[in-house]
DNA sequence: GCGACAG
DNA sequence: ATCTTGTCGC
């Protein structure tokens, strides 16, 4: 990693230009296209993607080139590292107490002071009133990190398979994060009979960050769904449902897209907020569901369905099926707003972190 | 006031 | 997502 010291971006300043040759390795999304499927491919995001994912020590190398006197914003952070959609995660790292350097130098785009920053920017800039003049530091990667992740996950939409597999039974998956962080799997037949459950503790990659979901809650569930599967609770034809989008997705490769391709298993999305996209007309379907397509430019990416007056959750296809054949699937184990694998997950994931509180070995 | 980016 | 009292609804 190198920097260029100057740093002070005034007006007609150039930006603090950084080479990380250490961050992540070169060509990632050309190594992701070209590597096979199955195995493979989870090998390479287990192995080479996701113990690259650091986006504390990224951002610590970054502010560690803002000098006394100078300041840069959130959103500067945010756009070096690839997508100004990081400036929240950016300001939950610094706030979380977790990033070395010069912290208090990070101020918001209006010219506020964090709290907490006040008195040491005071001492070293005079009045803040006057850091609203100065010409927030940006930055410049010539690998931005942001970039690296979706470049893999446009890699992957192009070469998806486009197929559908035969699916003989539905889990629901979700991460419930706190002091320990729990991944809930809960498996259900193909007629809403639920048949068993699984939780197990994991670490989180990637803050949360819109459009990289993938990246925070993936090897979570990459390492329940490998226990799942050596314990015979899923095969190769468990589709997965995950809270969260498919294609439903910017670069069309939402997390149950992304799970789905490295995973090598039929999954679909089931959100309850609309990421994207415009909703279309409701239409009746069975047994008082109306379901109304989410479209982006003509194509159709995802469905909007809601049961009764409730309110509408949105389902999209992941990888190895289609709207087609999860709409149907979906539509007949429904509990109450949700489908119910993804509310056991939830739900199970919630009561079994908490359950571990007071109890720190209950996990199973 | 507008826009509003899953968890 | 999490932090949270009392409150509204099936």
């Amino acid at each position: 990693m190198t920097t260029d010291g100057a740093g002070a971006s005034g007006p007609g300043g150039d930006p603090i230009h950084i080479d990380p040759d250490n961050w992540l390795p070169r060509d990632l999304a050309g190594r992701c296209a070209r590597c096979g499927t199955g195995p493979e491919l989870e090998g390479f995001f287990r192995s080479v993607v996701f113990p690259e994912l650091d986006m504390g020590y990224w951002i610590s190398e970054m502010i560690r080139g803002i000098g006394p006197g100078e300041v840069t914003t959130f959103g500067a952070i945010a756009r070096g590292l690839g997508d100004p959609a990081a400036a929240r995660a950016v300001g939950a790292l610094i706030s979380e107490g977790v990033i070395e350097g010069p912290v208090h130098r990070v101020i918001f785009s209006d010219g506020r002071v964090p709290r907490g920053s006040m008195d040491p920017l005071s001492s070293e800039i005079g009045d803040p009133v006057l850091i609203k003049l100065e010409r927030p530091v940006e930055f410049e990667l010539s690998r931005p990190p942001l970039i690296v992740l979706s470049d893999i996950q446009k890699a992957l939409a192009i070469r998806a398979e486009r197929g559908t597999r035969n699916v003989n039974s539905v889990c629901g998956l979700d991460v419930s994060y706190g002091s320990i962080n729990v991944c809930a799997l809960s498996k259900f037949t193909l007629s809403g009979k639920h048949e068993g459950d699984m939780t197990t503790e994991v670490e989180p990659g990637l803050p949360y960050i819109p459009g990289y979901l993938f990246y925070r809650e993936g090897p979570c569930m990459i390492e329940a769904v490998s226990k799942a599967r050596e314990e015979g609770m899923i095969d190769g034809e468990t589709l997965l449902m995950i809270d969260g989008n498919g294609m439903l997705h910017p670069r069309r490769m939402g997390i149950a897209r992304q799970l789905g391709m490295v995973l090598d298993l039929p999954t679909c999305g089931a959100s309850k907020r609309l990421m994207m996209g415009r909703v279309g007309e409701y239409r009746n379907a069975i047994k008082g569901i109306s379901i109304a397509k989410v479209t982006d430019d003509e194509e159709v990416i995802g469905a909007s369905i809601k049961a009764g007056e409730k309110k509408a959750f949105y389902l999209s296809a992941g990888h190895l099926t289609d709207l087609r054949t999860c709409i149907p699937l979906v539509s007949r184990m429904l509990s109450g707003r949700h489908p119910a694998p993804v509310k056991r997950a939830h739900d199970l994931a919630n009561e079994t972190r908490k359950r571990s509180l007071k109890n720190p070995i209950g996990l199973s």
